[in-house]
RNA sequence: GCCGGUGUGGCUCAGGGGUAGAGCAGCGCACUCGUAAUGCGCAGGCCAACAGUUCAAAUCUGUUCACCGGCUCCA
């Protein structure tokens, strides 16, 4: 007799194996959103016959695991139909992702994005004639010989370590998989293919390049037209497009991936670097700016010219070779030793708004996000030894400061690992890795580690931020260098007189200020806060004739409060100034006509709250003065 | 760099072997207007570049460049 418990229910089945769906059924845990079920604790399909007694839980499509199952069935699904219309076509791996799943496949010819529908449409017939999904399992080299034509899943099978694997059949279509699935393609209903992208097999760019299908599938239709809603809304939230439409910077085919940034974009800029500089003014920072273009044996002693020529640019000055700088160290260093330094003058923080140049591949490059020259808001801190962990807390703390107080944003830390391409010894590593540990550890800061993923001179933490649309972007780094000092002979006398080589930190707050103004973009909505608004107060008089004397008037004191202000000089109606400030996202509107100007008032509208009334420019400025603001 | 797609006036897009079109923006004129689009008119493009096929190419072919979606890589 086989005994089967959930929570406190039991039931009992007077036979030596029985089907999984059945205990399901006597349990009282079926319904119609089951699609598979745990047996201690391992997800199965209902069909699975259980020969032991044991707990058991139903898999529902709408919790988290359930959803896994579906959109991994679901690109089963249209694996299969792929293979009826586009018959020998071969399939790679097809799993599950956040928001969906995938499919790279091997197709003779190609499918393009104007073919999704005709696949959709095939896996609506196989899901409305309710395909049965079964479960077999092969010994390994019966595996091999079922799919002896097949390259791909033949490499899978030799890999996989275990005498037997299991195969998926639905109708014409086999898949090695380990499950579990869905009983019968049925149950599948609210999905649809997305896009399709290159991708190579094993995502190994010496292999050759798949056809990659993306899709999605959800539990229910409403879900489905929420996330596909959602994606529109990203669209809409794209700092391209914003970037254009708010006339903040563009892109030219005279510079791929180096931006050039217009007065509005610029004045954005200007006010984070404000912002930048009065943080770190407060938090003992000091400013350098170190030259462009510097000597090629630079490069080459601090370990870029091994590790990282790659990704730099090289000219020649007078027959001379030298390098477009990718970071901002090595200059840092060379003024650190222009002088004697002693114990007493750590920790030296010298930060740099340092523009650097690295050669990215042309098929990355992407907005803001990803180009070839950045402004890195960059600091090289040195220290004694000792200091290693204050002066890694004091950053976390400034860090969570500007994300979170000042942005809004959530993030992640992640600690990363040595590198395989790297100088140092191992014992190097392991002390400067567990120095970085043991700040997160001190601090409860919760971190993931990201092995190998470290700069080639140290380790470092990453903080990544979460935009709008769930993406995460990395930011902020902090990087313990154990390296360049003694590359460079980096010193300082200690209080024993003797000469001492100090570490030093590398790091970064915003990253790469052009990122992270695409992220602000982004984030916002191109609705800049009022402190970061290119435009904070668009001034519209009501007849651009008769007003337009006091709308200057007004801008004029703007002007000298350092405000930035504009004048809607068109002959246009009231309403078509209003609209077009509105999708300006300016975040006050002045209305001023006959009224404002005989009684010296301006008429507040706010960009979210609209109309505010009549007020004089004392009470505005009042109300302007309430706005968050960390400049002040 | 790789796979696929796209490239037409400032912007969004239609057209597609017979010599280029719309809406918005711009400019002009009229209206002088109170919180999300006033009307009429004018002007603006060697259809990404270069080669080729053709009597004829924006349209077909090839190459290059850029952009878009991914992959790999990454701040």
């Amino acid at each position: 007799m086989l005994v089967f418990k959930h929570g406190d229910k039991e039931c009992n089945f007077d036979s030596d194996s029985v089907i999984l769906h059945d205990v399901v059924k006597a349990l009282g845990l079926d319904n119609k959103k089951v699609i598979a079920a745990k047996f201690n604790d391992d997800a199965m399909d209902l069909s699975r016959v259980i020969s032991e007694g044991g707990n058991v839980e139903a898999i529902s499509v709408d919790s988290p695991e359930g959803l896994e199952i579906l959109r991994h069935s679901t690109a089963h699904l249209m694996a299969q139909a792929v293979l009826r219309l586009y018959p020998g076509t071969h399939f790679g791996v097809g799993p599950s992702i956040k928001d969906g799943f995938y499919y790279d496949i091997d197709v003779a010819g190609t499918i393009t994005e104007a073919d999704l529908p005709k696949i959709e449409a095939e896996m609506r017939k196989i899901s409305g004639a309710g395909e049965k999904v079964t479960r077999e399992d092969l010994a390994k080299d019966e595996a091999l010989k079922f799919f002896a034509d097949d390259p791909y899943k033949t490499e899978l099978i030799t890999e996989i370590d275990a005498p037997t694997v299991s195969v998926y059949k639905q109708g014409e279509y086999a898949d090695l998989c380990r499950g579990p699935h869905v009983p019968d393609a049925s149950k599948i209903h609210n999905f649809k293919l997305l896009s399709i992208a290159g991708a190579y097999w094993r995502g190994d760019e010496k292999n050759k390049m798949l056809t990659r299908i993306y899709g999605t599938a959800f539990a229910t239709p409403d879900e489905l037209k929420e996330y596909v809603k959602r994606i529109e809304e990203a669209k809409l939230r794209d700092h391209r497009k914003i970037g254009k439409d708010l006339d903040l910077f563009s892109l030219h085919e005279e510079g791929p991936g180096f931006p050039f940034f217009h007065p509005k974009g610029m004045a954005i800029m200007n006010t984070l670097i404000d912002f930048w500089r009065r943080e770190h003014v407060k938090r003992g920072y000091t400013e350098i700016k170190t030259p462009q273009i510097l000597d090629r044996s630079l490069w080459i002693r601090s370990g870029h010219w091994d590790h990282y020529r790659d990704n730099m640019y090289f000219t020649e000055i007078d027959e001379k070779p030298y390098a477009i700088k990718p970071m901002n160290c090595p200059g840092s260093i060379l003024v650190y030793k222009t002088q004697l330094r002693s114990y007493r003058d750590l920790p030296m923080r010298l930060a740099e708004l340092g523009l650097v140049h690295r050669h990215e591949r042309s098929g990355v490059l992407h907005g803001l996000m990803r180009v070839r020259c950045f402004t890195q808001d960059d600091s090289h801190t040195y220290i004694t030894p000792e200091q290693i962990k204050e002066e890694v807390t004091a950053i976390m703390e400034l860090d969570k400061y500007v994300y979170t107080e000042v942005f809004g944003f959530k993030y992640s830390v992640e600690l990363s690992t040595r590198p395989e391409d790297s100088m140092g010894t191992d014992e190097q590593w392991e002390a400067a890795e567990s120095a970085l540990r043991d700040a997160l550890e001190s601090t409860n800061t919760p971190y993931t580690i990201n092995p190998g993923d470290g700069a080639f001179y140290g380790p470092k933490i990453d903080f990544h931020l979460e935009d709008c649309i769930g993406r995460t972007w990395q930011c902020g780094t902090i990087q313990l260098d154990f390296q360049m000092p003694g590359r460079f002979d980096v010193t300082y006398i200690g209080e024993d007189g003797a000469e001492h080589t100090p570490v030093m930190i590398h790091r970064v707050v915003f990253g790469s200020i052009e990122r992270f103004m695409g992220i602000l973009i982004e984030h916002y909505a191109g609705a800049f806060p009022y402190w970061l608004a290119p435009v904070q107060i668009k001034i519209v008089p009501i007849n651009a004739a008769s007003h337009m004397d006091y709308a200057k008037e007004l801008q004029a004191k703007f002007m000298n409060l350092g405000l930035r202000s504009e004048i809607d000089t068109r002959d246009e109606k009231l309403g078509r100034k209003i609209r077009d400030a509105q999708l300006q996202k300016v975040p006050y509107m002045l209305v001023v006509g006959d009224k404002e100007k005989e009684a010296h008032t301006v008429g507040v509208r706010e960009r979210s709250k609209g109309d505010l009334g009549s007020m004089s420019l004392e009470e505005f400025k009042d109300l302007l003065s309430k706005e968050f603001n960390p400049i002040h």
